[in-house]
RNA sequence: CGGGGUGUGGCGCAGCUUGGUAGCGCACUCGCUUUGGGAGCGAGGGGCCGUGGGUUCAAAUCCCGCCACCCCGACCA
């Protein structure tokens, strides 16, 4: 294919738009390749649409070779699925929804498991006949609270959902190893630079899932790394290494003391040290059990339970963390303290929850012989040598607290944690029976009786890996695209009159002929000065320049990541564009 | 949803305080010159000033509502 700039549907901009501050927005819209056409919903120009094009080929091509097999979904659906799967509700406000002339009720999907799920369910009814793995690439739409950073986050996005039907766990985990194996293979393809993380499942149910993070400082999603070795997860599903049991005999036996005006840990710790407490002082933050209410509705519900979580006082409730440890539930701060006067605000100890009926869990560091310093729940009072297991006992221990940088790596126990952040573009999922369960898909066994098929699910975000890629590959003077991805493979610059223009267009046909897709800056009239600025914006790694020093049967050959560049004799221009092509 | 900022030709902005014929640069069209790092001169085309209401003889400008975009947070396979 040649593309003629000439009359090519492509405007770029001199300046920044004001509106992109993340670097792939500002670049993409600014070379050409799209154009925010809707509240969340970005037009693909036809550059942006090759490269779209190409990631899709580059997803298509590794799934098929998974085993994968396509097919398209429809977009429009019906409410009943999902209100079979629970996820009608579940989802509430993310999806968007319609109605149609007669008054029923439809859906734009955010994602397909019901769908996969009842197709399947339609076709196949043998233990014969499994496992399968379908896949699709299509828009979805979600009616996000926010979208952001340009094509990072959109309303609506395309994306490749697959999913996995097998008879046994086993097959489940073998499907699941195959596309985590095969998202490596799409991500390195794309020269993406990324993380495979330890996710929750979120919404999707289910156990063991990962996330894909391109890793860079856009990104929006914060996770952790080890220092030593190569653990990573999301915040969200970290897991605290538990503290060791000790003896709860051996602490004094707990004692109350009046400590007025003491409501948080700060004023806690300083009102101790100064009346030295306990006949001591050298009391921290981390010797105080912080008590935090929290209203948890579980889904369907309107009445929340209280719960009160037990956290080292040196570190805050990561209320994310918590709400991830009790999905499908919705987690609030408790602030109606008014209802209960039998809760003393800023005074909550754990000692007489179990009679008030309120659930109490606690952090992992909280554990079984600890001793604490925490309210009495009387205003200005705490009690010191609070011992879980003698004057407290935990309903069990929850993953709510705050993870922090420099925090112990669970995997490895000898490095430390470090903040980073990442875009999503993948994620893997094991499902389990959830979505068989809601529909009833049955494979009739060898023995005559049903088998419940288990299923896999796996994403991955394909306009915003686009986006995710130019996060990673651009400098200040525009996009550097890996060949890959490229909407061509080589840029021809007419550096000149009418003579560079003819040669351009010439060898620009010859490379079409050896197959390759071929971007010509063509246009009469325009400076060198501005082809090169624009052949530089746009991105392409291979430029040629068709220039002053054509007469002598000489051309430039430039690589735009690095900007060198070697002046090449025209005759053996072809050869050298198709043996870099080769090479990368 | 909360906080902050911004909406004026395709892009970047001025004008708004103090109401009175909508302007500049880039881009676009035509002519001449220029041609290896965002050229020059001349002549042009293009804007219900985000939107709805209000105040006023008169609103881009003042007042109120709404919408959209950007950033932070909440939310989010």
């Amino acid at each position: 294919m040649l593309l003629r700039m000439s009359t090519l549907f492509l405007r770029t901009l001199r300046e920044d738009p004001a509106e992109a501050e993340v670097p792939s927005h500002r670049l993409l819209l600014r070379a050409g390749y799209v154009r925010r056409a809707a509240p969340g919903g970005y037009t693909w120009l036809p550059l942006g649409k090759l490269v779209l094009d190409r990631v899709v080929d580059v997803v298509r091509a590794e799934m098929a070779a998974a085993g994968g097999q396509e097919v398209l979904l429809p977009a429009l659906l019906p409410r009943a699925p999902y209100e079979a799967s629970g996820r009608w509700v579940e989802y509430g406000d993310d999806i968007f929804t319609l109605k149609d002339r007669r008054g029923a009720e439809h859906l734009l999907a955010p994602t397909h498991e019901e769908m996969a799920t009842l197709l399947v369910r339609d076709l196949y009814s043998s233990y014969r006949d499994y496992p399968v793995l379908l896949f699709q690439v299509q828009t979805k739409f979600r009616d996000e609270a926010r979208q952001r950073g340009g094509l990072l986050r959109t309303r609506e996005f395309l994306m490749k959902d697959a999913y996995s039907f097998d008879l046994t766990d086993d097959g489940l985990r073998a499907a699941y190893a195959t596309m985590r194996a095969a998202y490596r293979r799409i991500f390195d393809r794309l020269g993406l630079d990324y993380t495979v993380v330890a996710a929750m499942s979120g919404a999707m149910g289910g156990s063991a899932s990962e996330e894909f993070l391109a890793t860079t400082p856009v990104g929006e999603d914060t996770y952790v790394g080890c220092t030593r070795c190569d653990y990573a997860a999301n915040t969200e599903a970290v897991v605290t290494p538990p503290a060791a049991a000790t003896d709860p005999a051996a602490h004094p036996p707990a004692a109350a003391y009046d400590t007025p005006d003491t409501p948080t840990i700060e004023s806690l710790v300083a009102h101790a040290n100064a009346r030295r407490l306990g006949g001591r002082d050298g009391w921290t933050a981390a010797d105080t059990l912080k008590n935090v209410v929290v209203a948890v509705t579980a889904p369907g519900r309107d009445k929340p339970e209280l719960l009160v979580v037990g956290v080292p006082g040196d570190r805050e409730v990561d209320l994310k963390r918590l709400e991830a440890s009790l999905h499908p539930a919705t987690v609030a701060m408790f602030d109606d303290w008014a209802s209960r006067p039998d809760l003393v605000r800023g005074y909550v100890g754990p000692q007489v929850l179990a009679d008030l009926g309120i659930r109490y869990l606690v952090d992992p560091r909280v554990s079984a012989g600890t001793a604490w310093l925490t309210g009495a729940n009387e205003a200005g009072r705490h009690a010191a040598d609070v011992v879980n297991g003698r004057d407290f006992t935990p309903d069990g221990t929850v993953e709510a607290a705050e993870v922090r940088a420099g925090d112990p790596c669970p995997a490895c126990g000898v490095g430390s944690l470090t903040m980073r952040r990442g875009i999503e573009i993948g994620h893997v999922f094991q499902l389990g029976r959830r979505f068989t369960d809601a529909f009833a898909l049955d494979a009739l066994g060898a023995d005559g009786r049903p088998i419940r098929p288990t299923m896999g699910c796996y994403g991955i975000g394909v306009s915003r890996a686009v986006a995710a890629i130019a996060e990673q590959h651009h400098d200040e003077r525009g996009l550097r695209w890996p060949a890959a991805v490229s909407p061509a493979a080589v840029h021809l610059v007419a550096a000149g009159k009418e003579e560079q223009v003819r040669a351009a267009l010439e060898l620009g046909r010859r490379l079409v002929d050896q197959g390759l897709r071929v971007f010509v800056d063509d246009r009469v009239g325009v400076s060198a000065g501005v082809k090169f600025t624009d052949a530089e914006l746009i991105g392409i790694p291979l430029i040629v320049v068709v220039g002053r020093r054509l007469a002598e049967g000489f051309v430039e050959v430039r690589d735009r990541p690095t900007g060198d560049r070697v002046d090449v004799p025209l005759s053996e221009v072809e050869a050298e564009v198709l043996r870099r092509v080769a090479t990368g």
